[in-house]
This record gives C-alpha cells, structure tokens and sequence, in this order.
DNA sequence: AAGATAGGTAGGAGATTCCCTACGGGTCAA
DNA sequence: TTGACCCGTAGGGAATCTCCTACCTATCTT
C-alpha cells in the first residue's frame, strides 16, 4: 500500500529483534565484550546452542550484527547502524516526555480535545 | 535470578508492546492528533475494533498510553515515559554508530578480538 | 585419513500472538 | 424504559516464536 514498503519492513525487523530480552543481550555482550565467536556468546545463556543461532540469524537479518568467518569460527559483531534508525523513530517522541516533565501536559491535552464531559 | 526483575520486566513489555507495527501506528496517532477515543483510531486501520481494544491493552500494560473515561468513550493519551526509557537504553550504543561513522570501528574491533587467521 | 571442534539447518512440540465472531456492561437519547 | 452506541472481554483458530534433539558441513589436528 505504502510506497515505503522496504524501509518498514526493515524498521519492523529491527523492533521485533530488539523484542527479545536474549537478543538484546546477545547485543549488550558484543557492545561490551567486542567482537566474539558463537561460543563465547553461548556461555551467557541457560539455552543450547542451535537456539540462539536462531537469534543470532534473527539479528543478522535485522542488521543488527554482522558475521566473519575465522577459520572455523565465526566472529559476530556489533552493527550499530539500525539502532541509530530506531533513535530516529524515537525523536518526534522526545518533547513528550520533556513537556510532561515541565507540567505542561495539561494544556497539550486540551488542544485537540474537548473539554471533559 | 536478578536482582532487577522488576525492572526487566518492564523493559520486555516496551519492547514487547512496540514490536508491532500496528502499536507503534497507534502511538503516531497519538502523538500526531492528541488525545483520542478508540473509535477515532480505529479508523485508520484494516481490523474490527476488538483487535485493536486488544492491542491497546498491550500498549496500557506496556504503560505507553493511558485512558480516561468521557461518558461512554475512552479517550486514550500518549505516555512518552517509557520511551525515555528506550533512549536511555539506546545511550551506551551511540558511540558505535558515530565510531563507524568516523572510520574508527576497525580500530576497535582489533582491540577485544586477535588478529585476522 | 580419521577424529574433534565450531556452528549452521531440519523438523517438531509447546507457548504465544493476532486476528476473528459473539457477547456483556455502561452510557446516552427518545 | 427501550434502544442505540462505545468499548471491553471470552473463546477459538491460524500463524508465528522459541526452544529442543538430531544431523550436516567445514575446518583444524594428529
């Protein structure tokens, strides 16, 4: 329908990736231990390893890491760019929370509405 | 197991409750056009209105919108708080993105990990 | 070449999601 | 009070998610 079909597609994969709190770990890990083989990562997690493959391809596909082949390992790292993407999303956002803070929501809230009944 | 349960658990329903495109639609509405009864939002979407009641159930749990009652509508808000949240979560990521941006990353990767085989 | 190691894919069970059709509880108008 | 309207909940079906146990390929070691 929307002639932005592609872009919410991939915005729309990057929320569900980040709707795992394994997945968001999996992230936190590579953020602070750097870039790290499946195993490493594994250690983390009461799950076998075949399941959080699954993850990782979830956050493969989202952009949300990247994948080097090291001998017979493979070296996920961090890809920040889709998270950029999502504090873009975020912005439009922001004056909410920064108006409400200041008292002002009051007033907002009666603009568009009526009054109450 | 952690001590921030709690807290956790408020994370997952954000994140949870912003995995869907619908929600996240919902949100725009919101904060595009004020305040608003269910009716009016459900206008603009392709879905009996018991789906949508659904999916602002989500989006209350969540903590994202709230509701007040004029007379036999529901008017639901926008409540941006949780989304701070998501920012401050998104906060530890932002370097990498700027990093890459800046040419920086290899630098970085080579740090944690060994060399290439 | 044979075995061990790293990690992916296949297929399936159980839980969850997301939509639907009914239906029920309030609220307003006649 | 009767009926129309707003909106939530109940219950169910199809699809998807998330975990599992095999099993496979590729690489390294001996």
């Amino acid at each position: 329908m929307t002639t932005t079909g592609a872009r919410e597609d991939a915005e729309d994969r990057v929320f569900a990736a980040l709707a795992s709190a394994t997945r968001r770990e999996v992230l936190r890990l590579l953020r602070d231990g750097g870039p790290q083989p499946v195993q490493a990562l594994a250690e983390h997690f009461a799950m076998r390893r075949p399941s959080l493959s699954e993850h990782l391809k979830v956050l493969r596909e989202a952009g949300l890491v990247s994948e080097r082949r090291s001998g017979r390992q493979r070296i996920y790292r961090l890809e920040a760019a889709p998270l950029a993407e999502v504090q873009d999303w975020l912005h439009p956002y922001e004056r909410f929370w920064r108006d409400r803070l200041k008292g002002l929501a009051e007033l907002l809230d009666r603009m568009p509405d009526g009054d109450r009944p």
